[in-house]
DNA sequence: CCCAAGGGTTGATAAAGATCAATTTGTACT
DNA sequence: AGTACAAATTGATCTTTATCAACCCTTGGG
């Protein structure tokens, strides 16, 4: 993007450090800022009354919440620390100013909300039509391409989190770990290693579109 | 948008009339187009080896697949027409090609993605921590508010569709359906009266984000 | 006007997952 | 190292929803 432009948004933004565990905004509020996760882990979420339910998991270095921004329109999902987090806040009001004048930078930013909305197909793909412990294993297939084929993971956050992710119950969770034993995988506390991928893969039937 | 590119864009593409049931793409294939639908009724959905899911109901007018056509992704949804539609179909190299020098369009692209981004968020949401009574009734005030507050409502497709399009069965639906009876809906047919508003908002909590 | 076909409903049963309760494991703090 | 607390697991039970089967009802075609 221009250089000028740029200038202009970062001496308007800045950098803040938070703790775990707490809430950068709520459902409702009005989107202030444009999120940039420079360092840490944070959770994306939405709360009925009864339940909770993570949405997605944002990791360094990624914007979030541009919808809300770009259409300046109530937050739909809440954002929580996971871990010691460094964000960056650029000020809405003045991104969605510069956006209109960078043509760069409103690529980038289309380009940004087309991938999301992508990816918010698949996760709606894989929770209308996948039940629990084929969407455990089509999440450890992901999660492995992901990090170039390597078939030792390490979770990220607790396994509740996991479990709230994948849209079902702690319990529930652990059942399917448990019967992903019989197809590859092996899991000790956090670390989880798919010692079978064929096998995996055989089970889980990823698709070759929904699950990249 | 410009006047010059808009007459490029037009004579480029062409208005094509489809028969019900007719399969316009499928999940996979490369986006030749982008589509606009000007006159009947579109379904969006996945498919599974067993399953089949819709994933969104398009009426006229608006585009669809807007997100595939700018990233150049293959579909992760397939079309299909549901009643004699007319679709205007805008080739998707020469949009992108036009998207890129007409910044107005450009930010319209940006709006449209931002606002089927948020939707996507709304349907994950209603789908993980609601159950299918619960999702009818939401679908039912959500409907009702589209049109105005209109009490009476008139099913634009199948029971089966809208089985499909919020998660369930059939039978599922056709049980939702009179477990509502107990919360101020009236259903004859495809006939759908809201006879007692106050009651179906106490059953089924809309939230006032997430239902808009 | 009757029949065939498919959509819709209803009932019975099964499966998946949630919930509740009791342990066990792991971990942070003194 | 020992304790306290939360996370994770396991088992038992309950709820929700899917599946299977039978039947009804509408609709379009001969």
């Amino acid at each position: 993007m221009n250089e000028q432009q740029r200038d202009r948004v970062f001496a308007a933004s800045h950098l803040q450090v938070f703790p775990p565990q707490l809430i950068l905004f709520d459902v409702g509020q009005k989107p202030d800022f444009l999120y940039v996760l420079v360092d840490g882990l944070i959770e994306l979420f939405t709360s009925n009354a009864d339940r909770d339910s993570t949405l997605a998991i944002v990791e360094p270095v990624s914007s979030f919440i541009l919808a809300a921004v770009i259409t300046d329109q109530p937050f739909l999902m809440a954002a929580r620390t996971l871990k010691p987090s460094r964000v960056m806040l650029i000020p809405a009001e003045l991104l969605r100013d510069v956006i209109k004048q960078d043509g760069a930078l409103m690529q980038q930013a289309m380009r940004e909300l087309a991938v999301g909305y992508r990816n918010m197909v698949r996760a709606l793909t894989d929770m209308k039509l996948r039940q629990s412990t084929e969407r455990l294993g089509n999440f450890l297939l992901r999660e492995s391409h992901k990090r170039n084929g390597e078939m030792d993971l390490q979770l990220r956050g607790e396994k509740k989190l996991l479990a709230s992710l994948l849209g079902m119950t702690p319990e529930a969770l652990s059942r399917a770990i448990s019967a992903l034993s019989k197809h590859g995988v092996v899991v000790e506390g956090s670390r989880i290693e798919i010692t079978d991928h064929d096998a995996l893969v055989k089970f889980a039937r990823p698709d070759p579109f929904q699950d990249v």
